[in-house]
DNA sequence: CACTATTGTAAGTTGACACTTACGTAAGGA
DNA sequence: TCCTTACGTAAGTGTCAACTTACAATAGTG
C-alpha cells in the first residue's frame, strides 16, 4: 500500500496507469508513448508491478501489461480513510463538548500545548 | 494536484494528516509525536500547505495547522479518473465487438503491436 | 528592556530514484 | 542453427528530497 502510492506518485508511472486501464498493451508499446529509453519504461513497470498496481502477462516473446482492478481497489480503500474528514470534525465537536461539560468548573480556554 | 499527490507519498506527512484531521495542533505538539527533529516537521508542513492538503493559522506565536478539506476533495476527485477501471474495461470490450463486426472479413486475432 | 518560548530558515549530508547506455536472455522464423 | 524481435538487468550518473545542526525572527512575560 505504501508502495502503491509511491509508484503513484510519479507521473510516468500514473500516465502507464491511464494508458493500460483499458487496453492490454505490451511493454514496447506502452515505450512508444514515453520521450524517455524503452528500459526506464520496463523499470517503471516493475515498479507498478511490484505495487500490485498492474498485472503482467506473458504470450509468446511479448509481455502484456494491464491495470490490477485489485490493486486500484485496495489503494482506493486505503486513501478513503483520510477524506472522512468533515465527520472526523464533526465527531471532534461532540468529543470536545462533552468535556466541557463534564469539565464546567475549570475555565480552560487555552489552546492545547 | 501533482503536488498533492507526491505530499502524500511521504509515511511522515500522511501520519501528520491524520494528526491533525479532526484537532487542529500547533507546529511543537505536532512535531512531538515523531522521531524526527522540529525542523524536519517544520519543512513537512511547508509541503503540506503548498500543496493545499492543511492550513495555517497563526494565534500568537503559535501556527495551528489543520487538514483542508478542500485540498482533500480535490486530490480525491483527481484520483477517481484512476478507478473506474472496470467501466472503461467494459468500454473497451463493446468497443472491440464493434470493429470486429464492421471488419468481420479479416479474421485477425494477433495481439496488438 | 532582557529573557524565554515557539517557530521558520540556512546550509550541508546522505540516500533514493529516474534516467542513460551496454549487455544478457528467451522465443520464433528463415 | 543463425538471426531477429522483444524484453529485462547491470552499472553508472545526476538530481531531488528528507534529514541534521546551527541560526534568525517574532510574540509574550518578568
Amino acid at each position: 500500500m505504501e508502495a502503491a502510492l509511491k509508484a503513484m506518485s510519479d507521473p510516468t508511472r500514473r500516465e502507464i496507469l491511464r494508458l493500460v486501464k483499458s487496453e492490454e498493451l505490451p511493454a514496447g508499446a506502452i515505450a512508444s508513448n514515453f520521450p524517455v529509453s524503452r528500459p526506464a519504461i520496463s523499470q517503471h513497470l516493475t515498479v507498478l508491478k511490484n505495487a500490485g498496481l498492474i498485472d503482467e502477462r506473458r504470450v509468446g516473446v511479448k509481455r502484456l501489461y494491464r491495470t490490477r482492478v485489485a490493486g486500484m481497489a485496495e489503494l482506493k480503500a486505503f486513501l478513503e480513510m483520510f477524506w472522512d474528514v468533515r465527520l472526523e470534525r464533526l465527531k471532534a465537536v461532540v468529543e470536545a463538548a462533552a468535556e466541557t461539560e463534564e469539565a464546567e468548573e475549570t475555565s480552560d480556554d487555552d489552546v492545547r500545548n
